[in-house]
DNA sequence: CAGTGGTCTAGACCACTGA
DNA sequence: CAGTGGTCTAGACCACTGA
């Protein structure tokens, strides 16, 4: 039953970052002051925070101390994409086509959306990413208000909601839905193919610990993204989606 | 330029395990006799193994030793799916219907197969998978005799190709393309759509260190499959890919 | 019950780097 | 140059578990 020191050492700070009592950028005690807190040896102290720097959770500098880690766009595999900065990186013109914006209550109708707006709001935003002003996906948000109040004041005209999450809320979890679908005629109208033509679709929910941050569904023209995922077991590299050469 | 001793000591057992000079099952020296081999204390030699184990590659029990992983199925994110093992866990009857089996030459003008190939030959396997006797899936697989030569003899009957594979070759790293397509003429056949339906198509390479193993490309119906993936940065859960409800 | 790994200690010296 | 983490030592006691 009783988990030995180092293991305490490592869950408690595991849990106070992702309850977001600790923030990124903020500093942990020095080794010398966890010593006394725990009552153990340096090696003890060490061991626990080397496991979270392995776990990604804190970044250590010698002489500067020891921090909880800013949320890192490519750390995982099969992350969540940045659709504009993958864009860019091939050396098109990424643009944002903002479609809809409206901050809402939940439908009580559908259980997705009660589940993540809690008993807070949800901030719905639609729009169309486009690669050299060609259509490439069309995007369905939705954030929880009571997760991140910020984005209600958000600027969002130059930057699309995906990618400000990625730069302001760190996630801990996060699940992808992969599968192919028929485009439906509004569908196939904005991204400029024909009715009933193969799309890729990514449904993904994200959570910061327990609480949901965001829930999204991008449909992308079959003829012009897929998902590319490298993985090992040893070197695990971040996997990417990139559209096709 | 010089690595700290844990850390020597770790790649040197991760590449003699890559390369396959360290088999699945094999035992590891015990620790006493590390110390020696390196000349350093037992927790140095201890560190070393424990990222080992963190990085799934060896397993250690008390008393018994230390010996390197066998190959676990679930044990990636977004992982290689067993389709068969899946079906099952559904509750459905899994069937192969194998279509061509042909041990052949790599077709010099494809640069894909004449690389996995090496100098030797490649194993042609092609087949549908169905699901309560409802296509599911069609695949198209290549498989290295140099990797793995004993393929040529293995009773591929009654087990599909990849969940033999699964079961018999430890791979250390895989990409998974994953697009959407339309079903070709043909396609669209086998898989009783009609021409054009979109389908989930999964392209997937796998390699034991710097060796591919085999090359496949499983189309999908679109309307009876799809990915799902969950992973997080505590606690990266196997991803699996499942039928819908 | 003996072999092996899991954990921990109380030191040490050094490397890095920010004030 | 002083604070902090990175690494290492030479022990120790214990828990587990296979022979």
């Amino acid at each position: 039953m009783k988990k030995p020191m180092h293991e305490r050492i490592r869950s408690d700070f595991e849990a106070r970052i992702l309850a977001g009592e600790l923030a990124p950028g903020d500093r942990l005690p020095i080794e010398q002051e966890l010593m006394q807190h725990y009552g153990c040896a340096r090696m003890t102290v060490n061991k626990a925070l080397s496991a979270l720097v392995a776990a990604g959770l804190i970044d250590r500098r010698k002489k500067a101390g020891t921090f909880v880690a800013r949320p890192r766009v490519h750390s995982m595999v099969l992350d969540v994409p940045d659709i504009a900065a993958q864009v860019r990186e091939r050396g098109q013109v990424y643009t944002y086509m903002p479609i809809v914006r409206s901050l809402r209550r939940p439908d009580a109708a559908r259980i997705e959306e009660t589940t993540l707006a809690g008993n807070g709001a949800l901030l719905q935003v639609d729009g169309l990413h486009l690669a050299d002003a060609v259509p490439l996906a069309l995007e369905h948000r939705l954030v929880s208000t009571n997760a991140v109040p910020e984005i209600a004041d958000a600027d969002l005209r130059d930057v699309p909601p995906g990618s400000w999450l990625l730069q302001h809320v760190p996630w801990t979890e996060a699940e992808n839905r992969i599968s192919a679908v028929a485009a439906s005629e509004e569908e196939a109208r904005l991204l400029a193919i024909p009715t009933g033509a193969a799309c890729l679709c990514v449904e993904r929910r994200t959570w910061r610990g327990r609480e949901g941050i965001t829930n999204v569904r991008q449909v992308f023209r079959g003829d012009s993204y897929f998902l590319l995922a490298h993985f090992g077991s040893t070197t695990p590299s971040g996997g990417a989606a990139v559209p096709p050469a």
